[in-house]
RNA sequence: GGCGGUAUAGCCAAGUGGUAAGGCAGAGGUCUGCAAAACCUUCAUCACCGGUUCAAAUCCGGUUACCGCCUCCA
């Protein structure tokens, strides 16, 4: 039974999908005008996570998750790097995939993209008109918002105590046009000969929020069993959509919402941000680190809570990469003297802590909890490495497990095929002075693998190798 | 001003009434020719003040500090 914060309701629930076995979730995915840093990888990775989980335990998961590849930022973007809005979302897009999978994210089910639904989109505007929720301005279209009854149930906020332009981003003659400041763009009219699509009411644009409703509700029906984000959309881009697709359908929109914690940085632990300039992209950091220190350090981190991303914090999240690898390299190297049968108290050693990392997860995808419970089993993946005898299906047991249950966190650990004759005569040589006492020798052998970032590991089982 | 979050060892971080998980770093030890890896041991009374209780990091009241959102943002 597995229990989720939802946003709505603040509290942990039970979750209940809508239809056994299945999970429609729909995760807010990026304006496609940069590539993304590493707070946007947060919230990808943290719903990847999540969705492993849900398959773990033997749920489908639809997974979908947008592209906004047009609204302001993109046209101004394009405009500024002498290119269309189609090419400027196609690059980002493009990039967007490439860091995905370099920190092992599934594909999403359907990433949709706003231009391939304008029709949808007014269509669903449409009704909003009829419906009176939405009014023509100007070739602009608004949401009334004042006329959904609802309205700022999910953030706690009431319309009235709303600080009108506090994040100093409004515009005047945007506000203009509007019957009430609080309400907000469904359709924004085209200016000059920017990018546009023909609609009833004029040429122009989707306005953000709109998007998600149509897409979320086209591919994933009325009402969803998830709807995901960073906490940072929970007002007002949550809200919008609520109050869009509820007034359209008359129906829940979403039966959990879940928001992730952001990504700070600096001493002040300052929101790490595409507009206050302060991001690390994950195009980069990938050319300078294994990818998968990254993805362990956003994975195994609860994903309500905010990371401080800082040298310090990624070192360790290094050390314990490590500690994972060393663990499963130092299981895979007993295979070959590995006798057959089984070692039952073993078995039942791995059962009791996969108990107890289901009942983390469980707990709203406790993943702090849950990489404890992996580290615990790590050691006994190094405990039974070092016995003498050991017995072929245990090893084949702790290594479907380990895997397992490292892979929710996105970590893949590589099953080395270790064989290369250059490095077999060396350490062959090396032995034989080690034989001989020659130990000035030996060290020298090591010393020039270790150069080439080869490190050697005397056993009782031989000489193991490995590349760090 | 409104709403929300956070404060636990050098660092990261679990823990919603019963006497502080786990990890990193550090220290000591076992193993090793020496290493490496691994294993073992060791390392905190929980921001502050007051209250409730046999018992509080955990509940209540207050204080302080930091962070986020209030129609750009994951």
């Amino acid at each position: 039974m597995i229990t989720l914060y939802n946003t709505m309701t603040r509290k942990k629930e039970v979750f209940q999908p809508i239809t056994p076995h299945i999970v429609n979730m729909y995760v807010c995915g990026p304006t496609v005008y940069n590539y993304i840093h590493i707070g946007n990888a947060r919230s990808i990775i943290a719903f990847d996570t999540i969705r492993r989980y849900f398959e773990y335990r033997g749920y489908k998961v639809n997974f979908v998750s947008n592209f906004t590849d047009v609204d302001d930022k993109m046209i101004h973007t394009a405009k500024k790097d002498h290119t269309t809005v189609p090419q400027l979302a196609e690059k980002y897009i493009k990039a967007f995939m490439q860091d995905s999978q370099a920190v092992n994210v599934e594909p999403a089910t359907v990433n949709p993209r706003a231009t391939e639904n304008i029709p949808e989109i007014i269509d669903f505007i449409q009704v909003l008109l009829d419906k009176g929720y939405a009014y023509v301005s100007e070739g602009d279209v608004y949401y009334r918002t004042r006329k959904f009854q609802h309205y700022g149930e999910l953030s706690g906020q009431n319309i009235d105590d709303l600080e009108q332009g506090a994040s100093e981003h409004v515009s005047d003659e945007e506000t203009a046009r509007k019957e009430d400041p609080i309400d907000f763009a469904l359709w924004k009219g085209a200016k000059g000969d920017e990018i546009s699509w023909q609609a009833p009411w004029g040429k122009g644009r989707p306005g953000w929020h709109i998007e998600c409703s149509v897409m979320a509700t086209k591919y994933l029906g009325e009402t969803i069993d998830i709807h995901a984000g960073g906490e940072d959309l929970e007002f007002p881009h949550h809200e919008n959509e609520i109050a869009q697709s509820e007034a359209k359908t008359g129906k829940t929109f979403s039966n959990y919402w879940m928001h992730n914690g952001f990504v700070t940085v600096g001493d002040e632990n300052e929101k790490m941000s595409k507009s206050l300039g302060n991001f690390v992209t994950v195009h980069d950091i990938v050319q300078q680190m294994d990818p998968q220190i990254l993805r362990l350090f956003m994975a195994t981190t609860q994903y309500r809570r905010p990371i401080q991303y800082t040298k310090a914090n990624l070192a360790e999240a290094g050390n314990n990469l490590a500690k994972l690898k060393n663990a499963f390299t130092n299981l895979n190297y007993r295979f070959k003297d590995a006798t057959p049968g089984t070692d039952p108290e073993v078995t039942q050693q791995v059962e009791t802590l996969v108990g107890q990392f289901n009942q983390a997860m469980d707990d709203d995808f406790n993943a702090q909890n849950g990489i404890a419970v992996v580290y615990e089993l790590a050691k006994v993946l190094n405990v039974y490495s070092e016995r003498v005898n050991v017995k072929q299906d245990t090893l084949a047991f702790l290594k479907s497990k380990f895997t397992q249950l490292v892979g929710i966190f996105g970590i893949q650990l590589a099953d080395d095929h270790l064989e290369d004759d250059t490095i077999k005569a060396l350490i062959e040589q090396r032995n034989a002075a080690r034989d001989n006492k020659d130990f000035q020798r030996s060290d020298e052998i090591r010393d020039q693998l270790k150069s080439q970032g080869i490190v050697l590991e005397d056993t009782p089982q031989g000489t193991r190798w490995k590349r760090i």
